[in-house]
Order: C-alpha cells, then structure tokens, then sequence
RNA sequence: GGGGGCGUAGCUCAGUUGGUUAGAGCGUCGGCCUGUCACGCCGAAGGUCGCGGGUUCGAGCCCCGUCGCUCCCGCCA
C-alpha cells in the first residue's frame, strides 16, 4: 500500500464500497458526537467524510484531531446508513470507517479559519495567503487561471503562432510607464529594467522572419495599483503578427477570446461577432471607450433642443461656450422623483454642481415631463426630448451640460450607474467590441501643441505618401487624422491595446516631426528601433490581451488579488 | 502626491446623546452527547478599543496628529 494514500479524497464512489483505502489531507471540519466522531477530510480532489466510534482503535487518536491537522486515514469504504447520504458531496454516498489514524501535520490556533465562506480582511488573507488558498473560492480560481492559459496557448497553436522566450533583464525603454531597476554586478552604478512589456522584442522577432509570436509574458510597471490593476506585475498574451492588416489580428484573436470564454463561461452568452465601435462614437454613446454594452443606454446629443430654450443654465453654456454641447442620459423605468432625486445627490458626492433631470408620468391619458427642467424648458421643448429619445411614461432623463472633453468623464460613470441602480445590465452575459480608429494626434491646451493621443509607434491610417506630404501646420487635418490602432474590450474592462505598428523609419519620422519631436532625439532614444526598421522590416501588427482580467472576467471577480496566486497589496 | 471608507477578543461584527464591570457569533480550552455534514447542549478563558496627544469630573464614542488596509483621482497600454 502507498505510503500516503490509495484514493484521494475526492475519488470513493460505491463501486468502492467493501474496499480497504488510505487517505490523506486535512481536516476540514469535524463533528465529535461523543459516541461517533465524523471527520471531512479535504485534499486538492475533494472532500471524503471518514467517522470513527468508539469500537474502533484509533477513537482516541480521532478526539484529539482539530481543524486544518493533516492526517493519514486507514479504513474500510462503508454505505452511509439509510437517509444520511450527502447529495452535495461526490463521495456522499459512501464513508471510511476509520481503522488507523497518523498525524502528519499538526496545526495550531488559525489566524483564519479555512472552512466556510466568510469574508476577511485583506491584510489577513494576504499575510496568510497559503491558508487563503486553501479555502474552496481562490483554490477554484487559481485553477481556472491555469486552464484559462492552457486554452490559450492550445488555441493560439492552432491558429500557428509559435511560443517565444524574450528577455527579463533588459534596457530600459524610454515610453511609458516607470521601469523597475536591477542592479549589475559586472557595470557599478548601472542598471537592467524589467520589460515592462516585450514590445520592442516581438517587433524584432517580426523583424527577425519569424512571422507568428506570442507568448505567456510577465509585465513590470512600477506605478500605482487599482483593483483591475496589479502594482509591479501582471500577464499579457502577447501577440504579433506579420504582413497583416487590422482584419487579419482581428480574425485571428477574435477566435481565440471567444473560444477560451465560451469555454470558461459556465453556459453564458459571449458575443458571436465582436462589434466594431470607432472610438469618437464610443465617447458619444457610451462616454466610455471601454463602453460596458450589457448596458442599453446610449446617450445622444440633445444640444440643439437647449439652444436658447428657458433653462437658461444650459442655454448660457451654449451660447457662451462653442465646444458646449448638452448630452442626454435615458433612463428607461427611472421615472419617480425619488430615482432622480437619488442619482442627483450622488452625482453631487461625485463632485458634480448636481444632474439635471426630467421624468416622464401620465397626466390625465398624457404623458408629461416632470421636474425643475421640464418646468423651465417647457411642454413642447420637453414633448420633442421625449420623442427625440422614444421615452414613455414611468421613463426619465438626464442631462450633463459644457464641453464634452471633460464632461464625458462623468457622463461615462453616470450611464454606468443608471443602467446598475435600474437593474438594466444583463451580468450573465460576455458583451465583447473592438474600438478602432483611436485619433492619432489630439491637442495639449496646456502646452498650445500637437500631441500624440495614445501609441506613438502605431501606423498611421493614411497612405504613406499622403502622410508624408502633410503639412504640420494644418492643425485640423493633423487631429482628424486616425491611427490603426485597436483596444478590445469586454464587459466594460479593457483587455488589451494593440495596433498595426509602424514599420517605416520614415514615416515615424514624419509623425515625431508633427508632434514637434527632433530627429536628433528620436535617434538618440529610439535609435536602435529605426535601425532595424531600416534594414528590411515586414509591415506588423499585434495585441497583448491581459490574463489576469480575463480570467478575473470569467471568475466573476471584481478585484485582480482573486485570481493571483501570491498578489502584492495595494502598496506593492 | 490628493480624496473617500475602514481599524473594538484569534476571526467576523455590535456598542445609543460622552456615563457603572466594553457585548454577540465563530474559533480556543473543559464537560456531556452513537448518524452528523454550519451537529447540538453546559461552562470557562480571551480586550493597551491601531498608535500618540488633547478636551472633559468622565472618551471605544468628540478634536488634532500619526500608522495600517482598502476604493478612487493623478499615474498607467
């Protein structure tokens, strides 16, 4: 007989019933009633309940056990008695009677209990994160994590990408984030980063001929942490791809996330074609370029109804202000004071002068907008926004006023609210979408100049001829201009940026030249880039998904410590 | 760097307007209990109320400072 064990404990069925087994694990819970003593015993397979009396040799040994002891059971596999199966346990039908009992590993008092689903504090599960992961929740997750990454890299095999190794101690590269440093032992006073991501590596891979790369790839950025964000470090599918355009990385990730959600998703819908949404309608409907569409909200511009109407708050911020616009928020079944009046306070909690509102109730066989704004705006402006925005009775509507670029910080957060409190977004669901066509270049009022919106090393999407005739002076043409550049997005979180990158030394160039940058200081800080650029680079393209919201997605999990097998806090 | 929330027994929490000896559940320890699966019953131990200062006859509660955890802004592809 092994050592340790015949069976695990998830493994007895009444097939096995009449046999002689060992088990090992802990004890998850037991139950001393005096003259019979029931143990559950756990391991990583399940939970097998053992039970001795006091007929058996090991009775004594058995009352001294307490929680979380690991034991060695020896015994003989028995029919629970008639109306005492477990039908939540695997093994609940059967039992082992408890022959022999070793104590491998005795426990003291716990910080934290492991059995049970009560909540702890962050700190305590951190500091004993070993016993944290015992528990049934993270243990689950951390395994899904592990099945999540090999239906990838399965996936990402299929579709022909090869898995590649790139350095860990690296040069720094100047964009981006701040670098974790490493001393060198060989160069006194000198440092390695940590990549914090392998973008400039897969560009060279590219470069290099291999044509397909991705990989498993750790990411270090030293800056401040948020819940969907790790501080120091975190996993990305890094992706690359050559001579493909945006519909090539799309049809050949696309595949890939829906596949590895329909597989984890427990049965719930994932978007069968992902939609393409361009970033400036994103802002328009959703405030948002990572919009949550399991949120029918959609907002819409409702200037021209305010233009000079008795609300006079809006009115003058239109009159006065040419970026002013007034956008409105429905909100369909939030038609009662007493919503509106609550999304009001809580707008002001957010630091908001407050938000304006009409709701919608049926007055004599008519509907009639109600509220401050309805009242100043008057019957037959209120009836247009009512038909403007197919509103019926019991329906309301808000509104945020003055120049969208910083609005649209609320707007977002405000849509998201509405569609949560009125129980309109449909959680069991995966609603994916592309953003495309992300504005290259945007305008620093600060600063009075052209600036790179988002990714400077992304193509941008026009003809290199055209781009490189643009004149740098012409501002308007200069912020219409779009850059191949993509974000995919689920559920309102961001999984990954990506872009067809550039490849031409001179167009990047010519983009440094309009965002006012010298050639000198590209040379110096991107020289070793453009050299390989220039000795036969393929046109490029790729995408670097996050593992850890992925998986934290498909766990139901709002925070990255659930599905992170050892997480730093807050505070790194 | 800034803002919000939290900090009371090993753990989860309650603690009224500032007023006698700070409570409950879980866990721990002791006793009882032969079919439980959150077993049940009886009893006991366990507290620098995060820390420091202040106001007050009196502070877990009010004020100031500080530390820790967390969420957000800044930051971050």
């Amino acid at each position: 007989m092994h050592r340790y064990r015949t069976h695990t404990c998830g493994a007895l069925r009444e097939s096995d019933i009449g046999a002689e087994v060992r088990l090992s694990g802990w004890c998850h819970r037991i139950r001393d009633h005096g003259g019979v003593l029931f143990i559950d015993l756990r391991d990583h397979y399940g939970i097998t309940q053992v039970v001795a009396d006091p007929d058996s040799p090991a009775f004594k040994t058995a009352e001294t056990l307490r929680s979380e002891w690991v034991l060695r059971v020896d015994g003989k596999v028995r029919r629970r008695p008639g109306g005492t199966e477990n039908p939540d346990l695997p093994t609940g039908a059967v039992e082992v009677y408890i022959r022999e009992i070793e104590v491998l590993g005795p426990a003291g008092e716990l910080p934290m209990p492991v059995f049970g689903d009560q909540e702890y504090p962050e700190d305590i599960r951190l500091k004993y994160r070993f016993l944290d992961l015992r528990r049934e929740h993270l243990h689950k997750n951390i395994m899904k994590r592990g099945e999540v990454i090999d239906s990838v890299r399965r996936r990402m095999k299929a579709q022909g990408f090869f898995e590649f190794q790139t350095p860990i101690l690296t040069a720094s590269s100047p964009e981006g984030a701040r670098d974790y440093l490493v001393p060198s032992r060989l160069h006194p006073g000198k440092f390695y980063a940590l990549p914090q991501a392998p973008q400039q590596f897969k560009q060279l891979i590219m470069v290099a001929g291999f044509d397909r790369y991705f990989q498993i790839a750790p990411c270090f950025r030293d800056e401040d942490a948020r819940a969907d964000r790790s501080p120091g470090e975190f996993y990305q599918v890094d992706i690359e791809m050559s001579f493909v355009t945006q519909d090539d990385v799309f049809a050949s990730v696309e595949p890939v996330l829906r596949g590895v959600f329909e597989e984890f998703a427990d049965g719930k819908p994932v978007t069968a074609k992902f939609p393409r949404i361009p970033y400036s309608e994103a802002i328009a409907k959703y405030g948002s370029d990572k919009p949550d569409l399991r949120n029918p909200i959609e907002m819409r511009d409702v200037s021209e109804i305010f233009r000079g109407s008795g609300f006079k708050i809006f009115a003058r911020i239109l009159e006065t202000n040419p970026k002013g616009a007034v956008w409105a928020i429905p909100a369909p079944g939030g038609g009662s004071r007493a919503f509106c009046d609550r999304m009001n306070s809580w707008a002001q909690g957010e630091g908001q002068p407050g938000l304006g509102y009409i709701f919608y109730a049926l007055d004599g066989g008519n509907v009639v907008g109600r509220g401050p704004v309805a009242n100043n705006l008057g019957a037959e402006k209120t009836e247009a926004l009512r038909a403007q925005l197919s509103l019926k009775d019991g329906d309301a509507v808000f509104f945020v006023a003055g120049d969208p670029a910083s609005f649209v910080k609320f707007a977002g957060p405000a849509r998201n609210k509405i569609g949560d409190e009125l129980g309109l977004i449909a959680k069991d669901r995966f609603e994916f979408c592309w953003i495309v066509d992300f504005p290259m270049y945007e305008w620093n009022e600060e600063e009075k100049r052209i600036d790179f919106s988002h990714n400077p090393f992304s193509m941008p999407n026009l003809p290199v001829d055209q781009f490189l005739a643009l004149d740098p002076a012409d501002h308007d043409k200069i912020l219409s201009l779009k850059a191949i550049q993509y974000d995919v997005v689920c559920n309102g979180v961001e999984l990954s940026s990506g872009a067809i990158r550039n490849h031409r030394p001179d167009v990047m160039k010519k983009a440094f030249a309009i965002a006012g940058y010298e050639e000198a200081m590209l040379e110096q800080r991107f020289g070793g880039m453009l050299h390989a650029l220039s000795l036969g680079a393929p046109p490029h393209g790729g995408i670097a998904p996050g593992i850890d919201r992925i998986v934290m997605l498909l766990c139901g999990e709002e925070n990255l410590r659930e599905v992170v097998l050892f997480p730093m806090n807050q505070r790194a």
